[in-house]
DNA sequence: ACTGATTACGCAGTACGTAATTATA
DNA sequence: TATAATTACGTACTGCGTAATCAGT
């Protein structure tokens, strides 16, 4: 085992840098011929170059270098895990939470969570990052965050371990006295007018695409956001009828009226996602089961 | 991430023999005292205390040590899976292969697949461990095996990933002339006499206790072995009637007759198990295919 | 010319070994 | 008294930084 640790995470560093030598001397605070000269060392220990040449540049790194990559972030994780576990042992009190999730669950869902949450463990510091799914998912990856909480791509990710939070549904959010607010609804109704909803991959979006598409119906989507105040405010300005998820609207608000939509469109569902192999710190423990609690709440009256 | 690897690997060491730090420093090719430091730097860094002392004397291990521990396995994992990338890319037809296995499968039914493997892979070292099913599984734990085949006990661990192997049925050896050579089998009749098989927790031994059982018959167990030429060789000796593999039996042998115990006992399952995040050297690969391919064979006539 | 990788050399810090010290069984 | 862990001290080695060199764009 002479081969060292750090020789394996200055590879990583530098394969994921562009095969730059010296930006990665920079993230690790040492000079570029320190690495380069622990790189070298690490190629003459394996007997096989790990990048492809061309005189002193590195054009490519070799599938070698690739699979070692995959091995240190497994040792990173397991790194870290022992930090996490040392650091529950010394105050479990007492960190850091990193929730990756929506803006969406982080304004309408999370808010009495964390207030319970806080209540318990009132030093252990908060922070959030946004973004979409996909983003969530490689933040997850990357261990810029300990948990995810949002509505798509969770689930087919082996890596990760999920648990179910809520299910809940669309509705249709419309400027006063719009035709749409009085009558039956259905999706022939809704699709004569500009559709204000969610851009592509977030909170269900997908499953609005499908609802009309199976009627045979065509939509204008040409206005869509992340973000259902951005919509609401948009459709008060008159631009069209939205599809927001019904839990973002939950009072009344001047100038806007809910119309469910539960029947058009079928249950999304939200699930709170981590890394299978992380160790979780108490506090995120609690806080997934605050988080499955505060959810299976919401079906109840 | 000061946290050195050594260190870690060297607490891993003390707790797995017994907290004895000079032991375990012998084991690393150092002195105890520099053992003793290293784990020092260690708590000091982690702020905790590794163990519980009595003095000078460690009397148990902490949690925070166990919790430790298992990471590092999975990290040392990830570096023999280094190693062994790097070994595939060098000469990925050299190397050596360390099978665990059981006496029946090592004697009857390995032979022709490990022919076959030689003759792709003349340079590969094979070397066979043998042991009880429960010794197998841990000897994949502890990596001192790449890859299991055997009866029992597989299928149930979380860290092991299985392939089908084959199918097999039970078979009663019995002496020339014995009574049972002749006319309908049925349990109750064989249950009349001595009793010669596998001993607990090897090759379905234990369908053997049920089949009796819930016919609320009991049975005479008194002798039993690893293997079955030992329950052959006794049976020869008029000992009792053996129930061993049939495929344990290929032959006609003087002295000795066969007769299928399929009807009365639930088929067994020969599985091929390694370590889920283990990477596979290719020729190992291959090796599991060739099991499997063999092992469906085995069904055709 | 300039950016970036490799090689050469002196220096500092880390960790070992020897040995003395302390504590338990 | 014997075994085993901790502490003290001198030494060797590993790996950094500075700087010079070399190779592409």
């Amino acid at each position: 085992m002479l081969m060292k640790l750090f020789q394996l995470q200055l590879l990583k560093t530098v394969v994921n840098n562009g095969l730059n030598i010296s930006r990665a001397a920079d993230q690790h605070f040492v000079v570029q011929s320190a690495v380069s000269r622990q790189l070298s060392l690490l190629e003459d220990e394996l007997g096989l170059p790990l990048f492809e040449r061309k005189g002193k540049r590195l054009i490519k790194a070799t599938d070698l270098s690739l699979a070692i990559v995959q091995q240190v972030d497994s040792i990173e994780l397991a790194m870290e895990n022992i930090r996490a576990v040392a650091d529950d042992f010394r105050d479990g009190r007492q960190g850091e939470i990193r929730i990756a999730t929506t803006h969406m669950q982080a304004k309408y869902f999370l808010p009495p969570v964390l207030n319970a949450f806080r209540q318990r463990y009132p030093k252990v510091k908060v922070n959030f990052l946004q973004g979409n799914p996909g983003q969530l998912v490689r933040m997850l990856h990357d261990g810029e965050a300990d948990i995810a909480v949002c509505t798509e791509e969770l689930a087919n990710d082996e890596a990760l371990l999920t648990h179910h939070c809520y299910d809940w549904n669309h509705a249709l959010i419309l400027p006063e006295a719009h035709e749409l607010t009085e009558g039956e609804l259905s999706l022939e109704r809704i699709a004569q007018h500009p559709i204000l909803t969610y851009v592509l991959g977030f909170t269900g979006r997908s499953k609005i695409e499908k609802a009309f598409a199976d009627m045979g119906l065509s939509i204008d989507t040409s206005f869509s956001a992340t973000d259902s105040d951005v919509i609401k405010s948009y459709v008060k300005l008159g631009f069209g009828v939205g599809i927001i998820a019904k839990i973002s609207h939950p009072n009344p608000e001047e100038g806007l009226v809910l119309r469910d939509l539960a029947d058009f469109f079928p249950e999304s569902v939200t699930r709170i996602a981590y890394m299978k192999n992380k160790h979780l710190k108490n506090y995120i423990t609690d806080l997934v089961e605050l988080l499955e609690d505060f959810g299976s709440r919401l079906k109840a009256p």
